[in-house]
DNA sequence: CGTTGTGAAGATCTTCACAGCT
DNA sequence: AGCTGTGAAGATCTTCACAACG
């Protein structure tokens, strides 16, 4: 069986770290925009700026890939363009294939931002026979049973799940079997696969629910702050099965009205 | 003008660390399925497995909520479940507002793990006369016009933009004057917001690039174990303006063709 | 000069390993 | 006996601050 390793045990990716490397795609967007205003070069400064960092984090960033720079001067632009895209892998094209194509599905077969940078959508697959042939955003749907087949055939090696979450597993599993080895999951469910494929997630409901937990404090910053005693006038009924005598929350504990 | 603060800075979430929060919401999901089939104990060991993480971990993360656990025995699922609940802000009710109602704005607006926890599409709002009025999920879209209105009518905190990158910043700033302090974007952009406001960014092509990177990471490890010189046969002219001599890239450094 | 590149310090996160409780 | 809760060690990431350099 395989066993869940979802984020790579601790492998230094080839001395570059995994968190340098979540933020080049950012240089590189940021420096692609330069680029096409013609902007010759940029100063670490600049670039962290427009790319939303601090300047020291980007240098420290840029100095695991090189010496890149002038010193008194920046980077060039262009060149770092070519450095950071040859480093993410973007100088060759990858063939993508999307499984599921529901209303996401369709959407990011729709999405343009896409094959700008490498990308290639090369199948839609769906498990609904009824959408089989059926082009979305001018590729014909094919059906899950030709899955093996059509990842080998177009030489996909990432693959997009946008199934229903009970899906998810399966054809993640297939996805592997038929050679695919990194992923890219935005259905709500962990993925177990073996060693050596990669997985990342998307997830809405995870955003949004650390979001809330920001928002949430704010309103109780904002209370605390205008001298409101804490105390939830009348909370939803906490559910409690197993009724332990002395809990230690760290704060608010449990509200006073409790079920019988 | 506002500094483009996007993560926050170092503020200690009430003691929960930014990790931790994290994948609260991960156990939670973990959890709310073994509620479904009425588990009514769970040992860190099973719910780490289910979750994707390691128990070490988890249990680390369950002790900044407090001691809710039993030696010997494990969580109590439904109060684990209410903790967390409460802990990420899910009792109560969030209503969102989604500006820019295209594909992606459409799929999220019909999402249903969206409305499972805690959050419920208020508003679907676009730039575009033509689709004011128009039902998607079964709510009438709204014009931007309208914005500030909608937003403060509706109590919204929280805003989902998925507008082309070129609207997305501004749409931003309207969201902010209307009062919206927490931002899910999904526009392949950075956003300056002012302190007290929290953006998350989902970036489908950003997170692409990161798996390609590892992508071609392992391809030349097969390449490199299998004995074979690791050497472009002719790569795409990479483009050059300033021609410094001594470049000090870790290993591949520039391809040897290179133009005049 | 002005800006990069980087050791070193600091902050945060993960993992270990075991004492402490049920 | 079994599992939690946690100090301590280790790993990773960020930031500082300045020497090195064009």
């Amino acid at each position: 069986m395989a066993t869940g390793r979802t984020h790579r045990p601790a492998t230094r990716s080839r001395g570059i770290p995994e968190a340098t490397v979540a933020r080049l795609p950012l240089y590189l967007r940021a420096l692609t925009a330069l680029s096409e205003r013609s902007v010759p070069t940029v100063s670490s400064e600049e670039l962290a700026a427009a790319a939303g960092v601090n300047s020291a984090k980007l240098r420290k960033d840029f100095s695991y890939l090189g010496s890149y720079g002038t010193r008194g001067v920046g980077y060039d632009v262009e060149y770092l363009v070519y450095q950071i895209s040859r480093e993410l892998g973007l100088t060759q094209d990858w063939p993508v294939a999307i499984v599921g194509i529901g209303n996401l599905g369709a959407a990011l077969a729709n999405y343009g931002g896409f094959a700008s940078r490498g990308f290639r959508v090369a199948a839609l697959i769906d498990a609904d026979p009824a959408m089989a042939g059926t082009p979305v955003a001018g590729i014909a749907v094919q059906h899950t049973d030709d899955l093996d087949r059509i990842i080998s055939d177009n030489g996909v090696s990432i693959g997009v799940i946008t199934t229903p979450p009970g899906a998810a597993q399966q054809v993640c599993d297939r996805l592997v079997a038929a050679g695919v080895t990194s992923i890219l999951n935005f259905a709500p469910t962990v993925l177990s696969v073996p060693d050596g494929v990669d997985v990342r997630k998307v997830d809405l409901s995870i955003e949004l629910q650390i979001l809330a937990f920001h928002e949430q404090r704010k309103a109780g910053e904002e209370a605390a702050a205008e001298g409101v005693a804490l105390e939830d006038p009348d909370e939803e009924a906490p559910p409690m099965r197993a009724t332990p005598a002395n809990r230690k929350g760290p704060d608010g504990d449990m509200p006073a009205v409790m079920p019988a």
